[in-house]
DNA sequence: TTGTATGCGTTATCAT
DNA sequence: ATGATAACGCATACAA
């Protein structure tokens, strides 16, 4: 039982190969009956047209390159599953790659997906302006690019993401709500979602006359391992809670730094949420068994990849887009108030 | 800078076609003289063949399928990841599917490959004999099926999973020299797994004398939802709880089971550890986060995946596949003893 | 309305 | 050692 290809079709119909292709393809040239006839044997042959031959006729790929940093991470795998559901529901292929938070490895996962002919290509960039001027480049001159999840990027395109300010706006001001106004705030470095999420977070400060102290705010580098990451974190904890008013809460503006400083926090002596208060972005389902469990705000990831790669798709079949009207979607993210917060 | 072909190259060369292409292809009728000719300017050029015609005239696609139960899962992205690195060093590309539990669903997955002209394709069954008879015909006929995880299943083929034994073996072992003897044990229903993990935790209650509850023993439903799933471990607590003699610890023996039950005691009047030690199958970076941090059987989720793509990539290219020697690697999972199961 | 012929970019067979 | 040519399976311009 070996593939059946247009031609055998033909034979079996005694008609020609193109006939049969128009057919297939709905042709206005071939009349109802042929077609029917067509499709009737195609179906029960179980003809399926070989995508190699197709794709080097057409000069199209149908599939979409996906950088991410790293897919092992539940909130950018569930960003991935809806990505995946909607190339599928297109009959779109997905290609994709990790960045690893690395300008370097995200310039060849670029350069890589070009050379593998995909019709475009989503990012979540690395860093706030990584890879920037070769991005433009290959945006305007060969293969569209979109952004999705880190939009603060210069690039004009689409754009799939966050309300970052909203996130931690509303975040904050539960948390003072609490009387917990010594709030420590935890940020990417270089990370181009820090500037919006750090902006909720002061101005629900500035909103309830609380000043700002610079030594709350944190900025972590992101290209750390993670056993650097948690050292760095702890060293940071140490240093806040010796300050004459330590911190009595902490806000994590991305998933990974959230879910970190928790498991420093475990392996501290500092009490959650009695001698800190947690809230931050997180996607893991694991934040109400956590105990105390964990206060979040959960990004939509699944529909960011949905939208996202709708998006795509519908711009790779875009002819000219010289004056395209680019859309910034941001989606609205939910927090969850768990016990990490409580009391 | 559109792309370049070989009969660019050809021209820029005042070569024929065939000389380019049998050039980049070090073939033994090229001297090496113009070979160097040829490599420096498809270098310079950055020539890069194109895939669909490629692999139109080779026949072979250089893509690998995988299916497995959900991506948005950590273990599972874990083996994801392992996969994408092995695929990216031999060159290979990865459709991946989700059959979600479900025996139709991941039928449809494997037509689906098969229409993807996939060189071949690597299962995570969703049940103990699920499809059977179609991948035993897909495999023998068409396309070459490997197992990996879920590693018990009746296709001869590689299969690369994990010590399921040992596993729960050890665990078990460790709970009762804790004085913890009375445990209930996890264990999905219908997944090909369970009966070698459940084999490893009889073993141990064996070999120090404890008789076997039956009633200790619960089967899980996979294909249930997570809420579904969460009210079925809350009512199998609550019966649990109130035998004569309740258990004082719980055995997950996948991770699925492990997590969920913890949100479930999380939100319960039952104390971990005092009145229940947990341990069993989990992935999760969360582990050490959680508190008590939870006893964990890790499984080397990177390798597997690893692993498992390289064989299937080395079968894709074996020609004669009858009597061919196929092996069973099973890994270490190793265990992490942390305060879940402490005191 | 249907069929013929060409070419997409490769590889491979056969001449030269 | 190099080149001309056919073929992979499909879509399409053009002819009938």
């Amino acid at each position: 039982m070996t593939k059946i290809t247009l031609k055998d079709l033909a034979k079996i119909l005694g008609m020609s190969i193109s006939t049969v292709s128009k057919g297939l393809n709905d042709s206005y040239e071939i009349s109802e009956a042929t077609k029917n006839k067509i499709k009737q044997v195609a179906e029960k042959h179980n003809y399926q047209p070989n995508l190699f031959a197709k794709n080097l006729k057409i000069g199209k790929s149908n599939t979409i390159g996906i950088i991410i940093p790293f897919m092992a991470n539940p909130f950018q795998s569930q960003i991935l599953e809806g990505a995946h559901k909607a190339a599928l529901e297109n009959k779109y292929h997905i290609v994709f790659m990790q960045s690893r938070e690395n300008d370097e490895i995200e310039k060849s996962c670029i350069q890589f997906l070009i050379n593998q002919n995909v019709d475009g290509i989503m990012i979540s960039p690395a860093s706030q302006s990584s890879n920037y001027q070769y991005i433009k480049h290959v945006h305007e001159k060969t293969t569209p690019i979109i952004l999705f999840d880190r939009v603060d990027y210069p690039l004009d395109t689409h754009k799939i993401g966050v309300n970052s300010f909203e996130g931690t706006y509303q975040a904050t001001k539960h948390l003072i709500s609490l009387g917990r106004k010594n709030i420590a705030v935890l940020c990417g470095k270089n990370l181009g979602i820090t500037s919006e999420r750090l902006n909720g977070y002061l101005s629900a400060l500035k909103e309830h006359h609380i000043p700002v102290k610079e030594e709350l705010i944190i900025y972590c580098d992101y290209e750390l391992t993670k056993e650097e990451l948690d050292l760095e974190l702890k060293t940071e904890i140490l240093r806040l809670m010796k300050l004459k008013t330590p911190p009595n809460a902490v806000l994590g503006t991305t998933d990974t730094l959230t879910t970190r400083i928790l498991g420093v926090l475990a392996d501290s002596v500092y009490q959650v949420p009695q001698d800190l208060a947690v809230i931050g972005f997180a996607n893991t389902e694991l934040a109400q068994s956590l105990n105390p469990s964990l206060s979040t705000i959960k990004q939509p990831a699944f529909d960011i990849g949905y939208i996202a790669t709708n998006k795509l798709i519908e711009l790779t079949n875009v002819k000219n887009r010289n004056d395209y009207d680019y859309e910034t979607i941001l989606l609205q993210a939910t927090i969850q108030l768990r016990n990490s917060t409580k009391l």
